[in-house]
DNA sequence: TGCAATAGGGCTAAATTGGTCCCTATGTGA
DNA sequence: TCACATAGGGACCAATTTAGCCCTATTGCA
């Protein structure tokens, strides 16, 4: 587990949102399963670029915030399935505002970041 | 300049909106210029746990991404002013609904951050 | 003269995040 | 028997982001 060095700033809203919010795949996650993608295989197929295990770190995490729960059903092969708790539900909205304008501008913003994007492909 | 050694997702709207909104400040400093803070002197005093490096350094990434743009002013002390572009502006009510949102559920925010913190403070 | 304010870039290091590889365990189908 | 699916964790390394320090230049104030 790695441990912080730093203390995170916790004064506005925007920094604990932050907390939370900040990760990589996160707000696909919430998004994905609200939209009923719950196992973790299914989400993992969801996300191709994502690596599997970063995706069970940052399960953890919107569990360990309280956006997200699961269930472990006592089966094998294992069967686990997360839902959004009425508190990850409630964020949802905001998700979909965030996801709204960002495919509003789909053109442009994606015409804006390659054309700043610096990017050196290795051999 | 940093150099990208990996190519950016640019699928979704979520991926998009990642490249332009990440940055520990972005959306901070987007809303504080929206209401007035404009110069970069005033920008660091409003978010004074921020270096100032780090300021300048997103705030030319928000406008090569024409989220923002900037005036200077030809005098000596230098004067710039930065402002929202119409697509910018465009952003503050997503901005807005994200800071409602951490606002109204700020308490248990908070409290869920401090409860999983792993933070050692060194000597 | 010496120091603060103003804006901002270069360079390097530290902090944080993401990814790879490997290991546990068990049931099913080829 | 071997491969695959299922869920997930540890160790370790790579990529990315943020911070710290120093330098330019000019005006005004003590």
């Amino acid at each position: 587990m790695y441990e912080r060095k730093t203390m995170p700033n916790l004064q506005c809203g925007l920094d604990l949102m932050g907390e939370v919010l900040y990760g990589k795949w996160k707000m696909r996650l919430l998004w994905f399963i609200h939209q009923g993608f719950q196992r973790p295989s299914e989400l993992q197929r969801k996300i191709p670029d994502a690596s599997r295990r970063v995706l069970n770190v940052q399960l953890k995490e919107l569990e360990s915030h309280e956006l997200v729960a699961k269930v472990i059903y006592p089966v094998l092969p294992p069967k686990v399935e997360y839902y959004l708790t009425d508190f990850g539900q409630s964020l949802i909205p905001v998700i979909g505002a965030i996801g709204q304008w960002a495919d509003q501008h789909e053109e442009r913003l994606r015409m804006l970041i390659v054309k700043n994007l610096e990017f050196s492909p290795q051999s």
